[in-house]
RNA sequence: GGGCGGUUAGCUCAGUUGGUUAGAGCACCUGCCUUACACGCAGGGGGUCGCAGGUUCGAGUCCUGCACCGCCCA
């Protein structure tokens, strides 16, 4: 065969990502059993976040270790999707359409928006925005396959699937009807974390903590009976009309006096109790707290536990809503006033704003009115709850939502993450700190469109009130369904939303209630418990570090509820690519790298090469050194092959067996190549790619190339078929089968390259070649003296430094040298003498032994 | 405030259960086009292992405290 004469990465990489789709080589069998099987959860990328370098990392990781448990045998489940559904899509469609969804709308089977219309947004149907996230979803779906295809990951792409998909959404709505039958799951109409942007509840794994800056207000509340006033501090003065208590703490002796009477709102003259609770901190502020409905989780609390009426001011819109004051003597009022006409007034100028505009209008009333602000407010610095993709603060706000019991499972839950294995360990500590800090149940409802409906109905009553608690489930074998299109069993579409009729559960689910099934979609829970029993749990789910409080901890849940299992026993975390200055990566402050020019740049094995040298779990500085290190690797890999089969090509395959292999220094060389083997595999076994990469190349390029090749190299140019010449020849060839198999999972184009060019009739590809083992060459016999080796490479470096030294070529001529060694090296320095004289040549040679010595030294004579 | 991780050469990082003189790549310097590779080869310079204590015959590694960086959670 005539082989290529310069390694060019970007054709090979097209020819054999096609070589390999047509010989469906990651294709899983589906009759090998669970023992023979590696089976692999990959998270679905959210195809709607863009792609950047962080993906190419972390799915990198995910394919050497399955690239190396394929070549250990094991029938690979490695499948991969998309994760589509959610907020993130809706709102890029919205932007990219500028169109918003109306559901009361009728569809429009018609209808067509142009992308990067300006003007006001276009409100379409809910049928025609998910139309619209289908179209968007389906774009980006094709950019991850390319992307994914490009970098050589091994996926079995008719495993394929997308979170929105009929196969899902009948998954995760079975998903919800065996917890609700398991009682698992239940409505409530409590406050929940409500973005009123979205105008959605959201779920405590959603949120995330900001400093923003904000103020202490210092507000004069009366006190009933009294000519006295308590000073209250407050950042949110605009929710005042919402107070139901005030608390101080009940050892703080400032205010013990007032414990047990009544409180009177400023401007608003709401009458409100006076409680001692042990959460109000007497350092926060003046020590006194105003509890409004609801200000935050601790009002929520109070609220609870101490019965207080509920005055909801905030809209769904984050707007306040109107409302009118009675007398105090109004038993049946909910809003009270000792001076109805004064808060009303001061109420009309505040409702129908948002909450930032009520505030300032509210600070503008009180200052302009005598005996209201105490003094002058405080500027502060204050942590405040947002939707991780929200731009304005969360709101509680009480609607109908479904829960999953969680809170109730904290130690069952703890106890699942120790069953699994996380590698790095310290990861663990991730997973159980989440679990320990859960303060409410799992938010399951969203209030959006393009998402898995929730398939539940609920009948309405003759008076046409719908009864909640009447919760009408369809049948299993009719998943997946749409309430809001399907109608319920024993009804027909006519009596929807009628009295005696039905309304659908209008909501979807969180995304995570479908993304925690990954497992149960790819095994096919539903539709398949043998093929789902021979798959679950799963060997590994590799993710990075973020998503463990998230897509971890939902899935390791799901798991629990469904089977009383874990999901996997292993959980694999990348860690994070940062920018050169070690900041993370984000649009937002534009530090994000495009990944396919690297790989155009590049090829798609050097971008590999720079994520396998990243260790598990530890976040890497951005580098773009690494791909050009990677770069030469391949081409030194390319070339080493060329030559090394080039020297061995004229030579008949089958007379370079192992025990062709006769000469001292061959041996020595391949015996050096066992501990290779047996580390690389150790550390490949513990998931520890970056490891077994190191090792195999620094023993590549250094042991191999730098040295072996180099002594070796004059025996192949003999010109006879001697036994010395057979010897290199067979441990060229040897050693080379096992070193570009290790480098397969690492860089699978070049090593599939080399593979064809010599050992195609070994294994189809080196892909499904069997991972090199120590037991490969047992019968290559043992170097007679141990320490060959060794001397070699001391004889090696001595010489060549003196050569070095004196600014001479390597092939410059050696006139004299003398060793002298310790007695026990002496006959492993006679043994490899004639390759090192040969490669260095030496003209005069002489060894001794020399008691003295304790390993040997030289005495090198150029002229 | 609590937790987790990090701090090793100019840069990016390795460093097994504590054990000779702390390593690699990149960058730098000096040579070498040696019948695979100049995207190469040989040689070389460069480090108080964040700081301060402690344990030990011996500490980059174990313990305590501190500083700084990052992440997570209040």
């Amino acid at each position: 065969m005539e082989l290529p004469k310069k390694y060019q990465s970007l054709d090979q990489e097209n020819r054999w990502t096609q070589h390999w789709d047509e010989k469906q080589l990651y294709a899983w069998d589906p009759a090998c059993s669970r023992e023979e099987s590696f089976v692999v959860d990959t998270p679905p990328p959210t195809v709607s976040g863009s792609l950047h370098v962080g993906h190419l990392f972390s799915y990198s990781h995910q394919d050497f270790i399955v690239r190396f448990q394929r070549m250990m045998g094991k029938n690979i489940f490695f499948p991969i999707g998309w994760d589509d559904n959610g907020l993130p899509t809706e709102r890029r469609v919205q932007n990219m359409y500028n169109v918003k969804c109306e559901p009361h709308i009728h569809y429009d089977p018609d209808l067509k928006v142009e992308r990067g219309r300006k003007g006001a947004p276009i409100p379409i149907s809910r049928k025609n925005f998910i139309e619209l996230c289908d179209v968007v979803t389906k774009e980006d779906e094709a950019a991850f396959k390319h992307l994914w295809t490009r970098l050589g990951l091994s996926y079995d792409w008719s495993l394929e699937y997308a979170t929105i998909d009929e196969h899902c959404r009948r998954t995760s709505q079975a998903s919800f009807l065996d917890m609700l039958q398991k009682d698992e799951v239940y409505q409530d109409n409590r406050p929940v974390l409500w973005d009123i942007d979205f105008r959605t509840a959201i779920a405590q794994a959603e949120v995330t903590d900001k400093e923003v800056s904000g103020a202490y207000h210092f507000l004069r509340f009366g006190v009933e009976g009294k000519e006295d006033h308590l000073v209250i501090a407050t950042t949110r003065p605009e929710l005042l009309p919402a107070c139901v208590a005030v608390m101080v703490h009940p050892e703080d002796e400032r205010y013990s006096a007032y414990v047990g009477g009544q409180a009177i709102t400023p401007l608003f003259g709401a009458p409100v109790p006076l409680i001692a609770d042990h959460r109000a901190d007497p350092e926060k502020g003046t020590g006194v707290v105003m509890v409004c409905t609801f200000g935050d989780q601790t009002d929520v609390e109070w609220w609870q536990e101490y019965k207080l009426p509920l005055r909801q001011i905030l809209g769904q819109d984050g707007r306040l809503l109107p409302l009118e004051f009675k007398a105090v003597s109004d038993e049946k009022a909910r809003w009270i006033s000792v001076n109805p006409e004064l808060a009303n007034a001061t109420y009309a100028q505040l409702a129908g704003q948002p909450t930032k505009k009520a505030q300032q209008k509210f600070v503008e009333i009180a200052e302009a009115t005598p005996g209201i602000i105490d003094r002058p407010s405080e500027a502060i610095t204050h942590a405040v709850k947002f939707f991780e993709k929200g731009d304005r603060p969360l709101e509680l706000i009480p609607t109908r939502q479904w829960y999953g019991k969680i809170m109730d499972k904290k130690e069952a839950l703890l106890e699942q993450g120790r069953k699994i294995q996380w590698h790095p360990e310290f990861m663990a500590k991730r997973y159980e700190h989440w679990v320990e800090g859960l303060n409410q149940d799992w938010c399951l409802s969203r209030q959006r469109f393009f998402g898995v409906p929730i398939p539940v109905w609920y009948p309405i009553d003759e008076q046409g009130r719908c009864r909640y608690d009447e919760v009408i489930a369809p049948a299993a074998d009719t998943l997946p369904v749409d309430p809001l299109d399907d109608a319920p069993p024993g009804y027909d579409n006519s009596q929807r939303d009628q009295p005696g009729g039905f309304t659908g559960d209008p909501d979807v689910f969180d995304t995570w209630a479908t993304s925690s099934l990954t497992p149960q979609i790819a095994s096919r829970w539903v539709e398949d418990q043998d093929r789902h029993n021979r798959l679950f749990p799963m060997d590994i789910r590799p993710q990075s570090h973020e998503i463990i409080r998230t897509w971890a901890f939902y899935t390791i849940v799901k798991a629990y509820l469904h089977e009383n299992t874990i999901p996997w026993k292993h959980v694999v975390i990348s860690g994070w690519i940062l920018d050169p200055d070690r900041k993370k990566m984000s649009k937002s402050q534009g530090n994000v790298i495009t990944p396919e020019p690297l790989i155009d740049q590049y090829g798609a094995d050097s971008v590999r090469y720079w994520a396998a040298r990243a260790r598990l779990g530890v976040d890497t500085a951005y580098d773009e050194q690494v791909f050009k290190v990677g770069r030469k690797l391949c081409t030194k890999l390319f070339n080493a092959a060329k030559f090394a089969i080039g020297r061995f090509s004229e030579v008949d395959r089958s007379l370079l067996t192992p025990e062709a292999v006769t000469e001292e220094l061959d041996r020595a060389f391949l015996a050096q190549l066992r501990p290779l083997i047996t580390r690389a595999t150790r550390a490949f076994e513990e998931f520890d790619y970056a490891q077994a990469l190191g090792l195999v190349e620094d023993f590549f390029w250094t042991a191999f190339c730098d040295n072996y090749l180099e002594m070796a190299k004059p025996r192949t140019y003999e010109e006879e078929l001697s036994a010395s010449r057979l010897s290199a020849c067979a441990a060229l060839r040897i050693s080379l089968s096992a070193l570009v198999r290790m480098f397969a999972p690492f860089v699978p184009y070049i090593t599939e390259e080399i593979w064809s060019w010599e050992f195609s009739e070994d294994a189809l590809s080196v892909h499904c070649a069997p991972w090199p083992t120590a037991a490969e060459l047992e019968s290559v016999a043992q170097p007679v003296n141990g320490k060959s080796w060794s001397s070699a490479l001391m004889l090696t470096e001595q010489i060549r430094k003196v050569k070095a030294d004196a600014n001479l070529s390597m092939a410059a001529p050696v006139r004299e040298a003398t060793i002298s060694c310790a007695p026990d090296w002496f006959e492993g320095v006679q043994a490899i003498a004639p390759d090192i004289i040969r490669m260095l040549r030496v003209e005069n040679w002489t060894v001794q032994k020399e008691e003295s010595v304790e390993s040997l030294s030289s005495d090198v004579h150029l002229e």
